[in-house]
DNA sequence: AGCAAGTGTTTTACTCGTAAAGTATTGCGC
DNA sequence: GCGCAATACTTTACGAGTAAAACACTTGCT
């Protein structure tokens, strides 16, 4: 019974599966469909943040404080809070908040601009790049390794898929804001 | 160039795609492949989040109180505080919190144990129980809507994965605890 | 019976995010 | 060049979640 390729994997129940039935029990004419999609991601979002932070903790930082950090250095140059907080998908506020506590842990320096003087540029210092480099690929082992459940087809399948969703949902907030 | 079904769906682009190719061209020889499936879950959760939370939004509940009221009227039977904590996955204290605020505006009703003064039982009032029924279809409808930008299979295909996925985790995270 | 350890729930102190208001600065229209 | 809307960022007030301590009660051991 090799679980791990070809073979029909019928994988041990899922939680969400479970609440799905109680529903279809309780009321058997609702189309529970869309459950099983948007619970499913909720509640692997939720195991993720908790299983997934291990590593970030160790090095002191929540996950938050890592994206702010790893959009400074994937971007490589530097970037005003304005542009962090969309690159991340936080608002302003707690960009303000996250970058003076940065700022005092040394991770990130800031610098006013010249021309206009309400605007400030970001940057990594080297001890903050430092971090995100070192942290960074322990991070990824630590992801491939909470993933490796599913096999190689099924992850691609399913980043293929999320893809396509994430597309669409995002092409319609963005509409909806339009 | 029909996208619901069968041909090259070349959906949009997706931020996490950017994101990734981002890194790939900073550190090329890291394997981002993780990021793919848990950033695009993770922005997934919070789009839905942002957006799914609309219908509930005008019956002025947030959703940790839906899923709380959710599960007493799924189970279709009382339940403790321990037991809701553990239905909705979050900490006693979070469920004594929302259990006074529901409460307090009469959806929920609690009774003490005879036997162990301890526990108390928690239930739907009959308002409750209204304000569930009336919200899920509109609720299930709203979510149907924000997956329709997938085609049928490709729906049944990642729930059918993200169940496969969370039933790992859920196990690896049982086994972790024990 | 009486006390220690265990269990169910609540309280407390704290962190973090947000919305809204506040501050500083720019640049447009006249 | 002067006022005023717009922009960039910060501050404030607040709501919500958590971990750890506190509380209330039960149960098992002697």
């Amino acid at each position: 019974m090799t679980a791990t390729n070809g073979g029909p994997t019928r994988a041990r129940q899922d939680t969400v599966a479970a609440v799905v039935r109680q529903w279809q029990a309780v009321h058997p004419d609702l189309d529970t469909a869309p459950m099983e999609i948007i619970g499913r991601i909720n509640r692997c979002a939720a195991l993720f943040q908790q299983a997934e932070d291990a590593p970030l903790r160790r090095a002191g930082l929540s996950r938050p404080e890592f994206d702010l950090l790893g959009a400074l250095r994937r971007t490589a140059h530097e970037l005003t809070p304005s542009e962090l907080a969309r690159e991340t998908f936080s608002s302003g506020a707690a960009v303000t908040k996250r970058l003076k506590q940065l700022t005092e842990r040394g991770l990130v320096e800031r610098r006013g601009d010249a021309r206009d003087r309400r605007v400030a540029h970001v940057r990594l210092t080297d001890a903050g790049r430092a971090l995100v480099d070192g942290i960074l690929p322990e991070q990824l082992a630590y992801e491939t390794a909470l993933l490796s459940g599913l096999n190689p087809q099924g992850q691609s399948e399913l980043a293929a898929l999320l893809g396509d969703l994430l597309g669409q949902l995002e092409g319609r907030l963005r509409a909806l804001r339009a």
